[in-house]
DNA sequence: GGGCCTTCCTGTCGATCTGACAAAAAGCTA
DNA sequence: TAGCTTTTTGTCAGATCGACAGGAAGGCCC
């Protein structure tokens, strides 16, 4: 710490989204074609940098999420600094990822600036090879990471929903972030026994096959108690693998 | 996003260490005394800016890690970003906190340039106002929120302990961490039936006053199965308040 | 050595929770 | 009304948890 001459560094900083959300029982992340150098048509993340220097960073991705994906009012927890020197050619850039939770919507993607958005299964992310910029695909990772082990101790599950749901469509949320498939009676009672996650509403809801569904709104509880533990044994169809089929 | 003369802010970059240690029973922070402005003379997180353009964060974090505390090879993991304007006085800087854990070493700090660093019980920060420079407090305040947490479905703890370790020792650390009492029966229980958290050495420990106590060491597992939950209840003598003693 | 202290370790019991089922309830279609 | 779907309520055995009893293994003092 000599008084001399240093100077500390001043650096680029950007922010990343890891936007998730459901669409038909697969979950899937917002990505955009870069219109850019570098990586100039490949697929990211949504994210920019800070606008000037009074912007506060998690203004920053709210603001890249209303402009790059049109959402408010959704989810938003920061997922972790990523800043290795060399992650982006153009220089030192260290990069905020936050994760996002969107709701199944009716509309899915409106308002973004960039046309060039689209939402990608996280399975087909995961697994083949989707060559994505910079170090997207381990933020990534890591941000689908964190979901599900927070599906487990919190009600983050609720944030993939809508207003009010069934607790089938919680179940799917459940499904299709862990990747397994559940007995709906066990699941059934375990969040009814999660004291405060899930509150019932009324109503009913259009039953488009069975018996109609009650209706619940997210409760006002966080921390679930007892969590829902991802077990390690699965019913016989074992893991899912793709579409909602498996007519065994 | 125009293409027109807007260039992105650069921005000050700095790491913060929330350094955890058991010390006599108590939960330790270790706290450097400022030596500039501005908060000249108050106790703050030890850390600093980014050396160069060049530097990794957490680089910079295990620098500072054994810079001022000299510590080296313990557990270090990311807290959060905090960064908003106006934090610090001198202008936007952003800073990338770390959560360090040290287990209680025979010499208590050695090697700090900073002859100014002290250890200082996290039970007196928390409640007594010990006025921190910035948002340091908080950022305590996060760091065993998340040590808490962690406690419960990792292996974390072992963290505190040096090499070998007895249950007792173990138990010591989940009870200053949490700031409960444990029954030693149900707690020996289930640590040992967490499926690879602890691996029994064969010798066992010099007993300074009872029974002479089995040894153990870290387990390969991260992800405790079953957790150690964080109970409701507590044995009659309630909330530890201070001391070890507790003779009724 | 024999009490007596401490702490460590093993075990027991009832309450709660979990996973694997059965079966009733409540809609739709034919 | 029969048959199909999905939701909802149970049942039952096994795992786990908190509260506690009691034996094991040292040291200390007489």
């Amino acid at each position: 710490m000599e008084d001399d001459e240093w100077e500390p560094p001043k650096i680029l900083l950007a922010v990343d989204l890891v936007i998730l959300t459901l669409r038909e029982t697969r979950l899937q992340v917002l990505l955009v074609k870069r219109g850019i150098e570098p990586y100039l048509g490949a697929y990211a993340l949504p994210g920019g940098f800070l606008f000037d220097e009074h912007e506060d960073i998690e203004a920053a991705a709210r603001r890249e999420l209303s402009e790059e994906a049109g959402l408010a009012d959704v989810h938003l927890e920061e997922l972790g600094v990523y800043g290795e020197p060399g992650r982006d050619p153009r220089g030192r850039v260290v990069s905020v990822a936050y994760l996002a939770i969107a709701p199944s919507l009716p509309e899915p993607i409106a308002g973004t600036d960039a046309a060039d958005a689209c939402w990608m299964s996280v399975e087909d992310l995961l697994s083949g090879r989707v060559g994505l910029a910079f170090d997207h695909h381990r933020i990534i990772g890591d941000g689908i990471e964190r979901a599900r082990v927070k599906l487990e101790h919190t009600a983050l599950a609720t944030a993939f929903c809508g207003e009010t749901f069934t607790i089938s469509d919680l179940q799917q949320v459940y499904e299709a972030v862990w990747g397994v498939r559940l007995d709906p009676r066990n699941f059934y009672r375990k969040v009814k026994g999660a004291r405060g996650f899930i509150i019932p509403v009324g109503s009913l809801q259009r039953p488009e096959n069975g018996r109609p569904a009650r209706l619940f709104k997210a409760g006002p509880v966080r921390v679930l108690h007892p969590p829902m533990a991802r077990s390690t044994s699965v019913p016989p169809e074992a893991q899912v693998t793709r579409e909602g089929g498996v007519r065994s």
